[in-house]
DNA sequence: AATTGCGAAATTGTATACAATCTTTTCCTT
DNA sequence: AAGGAAAAGATTGTATACAATTTCGCAATT
C-alpha cells in the first residue's frame, strides 16, 4: 500500500494553481481574486491567500499589497534568460559530478536514460504519444545529475528555473527529428563527460544543451509572442 | 517628504523573522510556535502563518504538514555549497556585460565603488566601524552587475543565494587587510575584464572573488561548527 | 469634455472561532 | 514493570467575521 503522503488544502490549491499557471491558463496579468477562487476551488479564502503568497515568491505571480495578485507576464526574453541561469546552474552540476567521479548509481540511472532514448529514436519518428516518455526521460537524466552534487541550493534553484509557463514541460513538439538526435548526443557527450572527469568539457556541453533549447524555443516563438 | 513604502504587518513580520533567523538569534531546530510568535510579534497568528510559509520557502525553515516550522540547520558543506552557487550566477552576470559592454552608468556605479575601496585600504587597517563601510560598498559592486543584466531571474537568485545565517553580511570580521586588499584587486580585475569586454576573464574572476570568500570562511569556521 | 471630490461597493488584511491533527499523559492489561 | 489504548492537551489547519484600503461610479465644478 503506497503511503499517502498527508497534505493540507493550502498545498493542494498551491499545486492546482501552479500547474494551470504553468499550462498558461490564466492570460497574462490577470488579476486573481481572492474571494473568486476561493468559490472555484471550494476551500475558504485563507488557504487560498497562502498559495497565492508562494506562487508569488516563486515569481509566477506579481504581487502589490493590498492590491493583490494578477498573473506574471513572461517575455520571450525573459523566458530565454531563465534558460541562460538554467544552463550555468545545471552546468556546475555536471562539473562538479565530473570532479568527483560518478557514483555506480548514478551511472546505472543515466545510462537507463540513454537507452530509454536510443530506443525512442530507433522508430525514425517520434509519435505523439512518445512525448511524454521522451519528457519523462529528459527529466530523470537532468534531475539524476542534480540530485548526485547534494547541493541543495544548486537543485532548489535549477527545478525553480524551469517553473515559468510554455516552457514548464519542455516544448518538444517544436522538435524535428534531428533536434531529438542533437538532444540526444548531447547527453551522450555529458555522460561520457562525466565519466571521464572532464569538468570542463560536461560543463560546457551542458550549457550547449540546454541554450540548445533555447533557440529551437526562440525559433518557434519569434514574433508570435 | 519621502514616501512611506506602504506595507502590511505580515510582510514586517517576514522581514523581522528573516533578519532574526539571518542573525543567527535562533537555535538551529528551534519550533517556532505560531501562537508564541503572535504573541512576541503582538499580531494574530494570520500574517505569522504567511510569513512562515514564505521564510521556508526561502530555504530558511523547515516545514511539515500539521507540524509546524523549526529553523533549518546549516552545515558548513551547506554554507559552501552556496558560495559555488552564488559565484556561478555572479560569473554568469560578469559574462553578460562583458560580452555586451557596460553602460556608461555602471562604469560610474562599480568607479565609486572602486574609489571607495581604495579609501578604506589607505588608513592602512581597517578599524571596527568600517567594516559596515565595506559591506555596503561591496553589496554595491556586486548588485550593480547583477541588475544591469536585467535578467531577473538571475537577480533573484543571486540575491537569494546570500539568504543564509552567518553568511549574511558578509562575516568581514575575519578579513586581514591582505584578504581586504585582495578583494579590492579582485573588484578592480572584474571591471577592467568588462571594461575591455572579456566574458571569460570577468566570469572566472568573479568566481573566483566569490570563492575567495567561501574559503575564508571555512578556514574560520573549520572544526568549530 | 476633462477633472476633482465624495460616497458606496468591492477587495484585501487581520483577528478570532472552530475543526482536524498531532503529542502527551493517564491508566488499564498483561 | 512494560506495553499499549484511550483520553486530554497542545498545536496546526480552515472558515468566517470584521477592519482597513482600494476601486468605481456619479455628481459637481472648471
Amino acid at each position: 500500500m503506497t503511503q499517502q503522503a498527508k497534505s493540507t488544502r493550502s498545498i493542494n490549491v498551491t499545486e492546482i494553481l501552479r500547474e494551470q499557471l504553468l499550462q498558461g491558463e490564466f492570460p497574462p496579468n490577470t488579476r486573481l481574486q481572492e474571494t473568486a477562487l476561493a468559490e472555484r476551488m471550494q476551500v475558504s479564502r485563507t488557504p487560498i491567500r497562502e498559495s497565492l503568497r508562494v506562487l508569488a515568491k516563486d515569481g509566477l505571480l506579481d504581487y502589490a499589497p493590498n492590491r493583490g495578485y494578477s498573473v506574471r507576464p513572461f517575455s520571450l526574453d525573459d523566458i530565454v534568460a531563465a534558460f541562460r541561469v538554467r544552463s550555468v546552474l545545471e552546468g556546475l552540476g555536471c562539473r562538479l559530478i565530473a570532479e568527483r567521479g560518478m557514483s555506480d548509481n548514478l551511472k546505472q540511472s543515466l545510462l537507463k536514460t540513454l537507452n530509454q532514448g536510443e530506443e525512442l529514436l530507433q522508430s525514425g519518428q517520434l509519435e505523439r504519444g512518445e512525448y511524454d516518455e521522451w519528457r519523462e526521460m529528459n527529466k530523470d537524466f537532468h534531475l539524476a545529475i542534480l540530485m548526485e552534487t547534494e547541493n541543495d541550493l544548486l537543485v532548489r534553484f535549477a527545478k525553480a528555473s524551469r517553473n515559468i509557463p510554455i516552457v514548464f514541460n519542455g516544448s518538444f513538439k517544436w522538435y524535428t527529428l534531428r533536434a531529438f538526435q542533437r538532444a540526444q548526443d548531447h547527453h551522450q557527450a555529458i555522460y561520457s563527460a562525466m565519466l571521464n572527469q572532464q569538468p570542463d568539457r560536461a560543463d560546457f556541453m551542458m550549457q550547449e544543451h540546454v541554450m540548445h533549447a533555447a533557440d529551437i524555443l526562440k525559433q518557434n516563438l519569434e514574433g508570435a509572442e
